[in-house]
DNA sequence: CGATGCTTTGAATCTCGTCAAGATGTGTGG
DNA sequence: CCACACATCTTGACGAGATTCAAAGCATCG
């Protein structure tokens, strides 16, 4: 039985993941009736920019990114997104950025009102979405600071560990990649041959090793740590 | 009758602000009920980094700044705010970020406790402090693109735009910079060196000028937009 | 009116971006 | 399974833009 053929009612949500922490069977149960398996294959978009949508969703297996275009064709990648993770939460109208799979992803999507109404039974739910939203915002004020701050390789670090914290089963020995160097040059605010030329820094000194292209191996942790000057 | 000595239950909340916006008399009554009127004079904290506070501010005259300095020592200003202003609301346990003035300021200040629980009879209180978190997100969003992506002038560009649409009494013809340009300089990921001669660059091109120290004219809207590249 | 701090300008340096070429994977069809 | 085509990634040379260091101009405040 593969996940899309699960009925809602009787999906198992990760207790672990940020959306459902603490809730009740019952709490769950309200939610798994409003919630929908989605499945898309890499490369797709779960919402475009400057549409409407009243969709949230709640990755869970896979990887995405969150991006922004300029009116000037500018792009910029405002996070990555891994299991557990929780997109979508809106107060305008209009979406503020697109959200595009990297690798096959499943997602639960949910309708932003009715989520919204469950909370108004469920204090442990407002708190949840509430505690998201300051994620959200925390990642945001990281990501200024680094990129108002931070040198090209200081940048990759910070990354690597933001990748360490956030990216179910990434570990020192081995941080799977499954963005192109391109996405991680429009994360940093940098460009591609300058995120190659800091990878190719870093393992001259011996601070990382990169086994495959899209493999990373953490070679002196405190170094990384505190090259990424981030407490 | 100066400010400081309004009883907190006559005070006048300006209908404008965000916090205030769409509440009844009632309403209003209960939150200066519990706000107290703070003065600060200019250069002095509202709060610091890395302490336990759970108040909330809400500027009603001046100008401050939202900082944040790493390990390493270096300074990243997140945001300036001005009257109407909301600051300060947090789920973490610990300021992620301080709050300076830079002009003599008054503000409301709130204890969050108090004012979240004040929400819970408000549905339009809990309404405009969501607006609040959301337009707070997005402002650093376009911080992180205008960091990411964007040159020193048209960096430039984005600010002059923000106070624009942000700063109270900021025209065409005359915007105030109360802030130094070093403090330009931590907020657009700059040094001084770099600010300095950017505007002198705006000026040749008779884009802006600047009458004074910490004065500004727009000579030039359209270029002026152009360049900032927000839509 | 001098002292102090902020701002501007200049010159040298460095980092990063751009352009171009070559290397390394990845996927496809024979 | 191999060979070819295409993508992506890396590396090099050069130039533009930003930083650094230094000095000089300007305010402001006693």
């Amino acid at each position: 039985m593969t996940p899309n053929e699960l009925p809602p009612a009787t999906v198992n949500f990760g207790r672990n993941y940020a959306l459902y922490k603490g809730l009740s069977d019952a709490e769950l149960r309200d939610l798994a009736d409003i919630a929908k398996l989605r499945i898309r294959s890499e490369q797709q978009y779960l919402f475009t920019q400057h549409t409407t949508a009243d969709q949230v969703f709640n990755l869970v297996t896979g990887t995405a990114l969150v991006e922004r275009m300029s009116s000037s064709g500018r792009r910029q990648v405002l996070a990555f997104l891994f299991p557990g993770d929780f997109v979508g939460l809106s107060n305008s109208d209009l979406r503020e950025y697109a959200v595009k799979t990297l690798t096959e992803v499943t997602a639960y999507e949910f309708n932003q009102q009715k989520l919204r109404s469950l909370t108004e039974t469920s204090p442990q739910l407002k708190e949840n979405m509430k505690d998201i939203s300051a994620n959200v915002l925390a990642h945001a004020l990281d990501q200024v600071f680094i990129l108002g701050q931070k040198k090209a390789d200081e940048r990759i670090c910070f990354l690597v560990m933001m990748f360490l914290q956030r990216m179910p089963g990434a570990t020192l020995e081995h941080i799977d990649l499954p963005m192109t160097r391109q996405d991680i040059a429009d994360y940093l605010g940098l460009t591609v041959e300058t995120v190659s030329r800091s990878l190719a820094k870093l393992k001259r000194e011996n601070i990382i090793s990169t086994p495959s292209r899209h493999g990373l191996r953490v070679e002196d942790y405190d170094e990384v740590r505190r090259l990424a000057d981030i407490e």
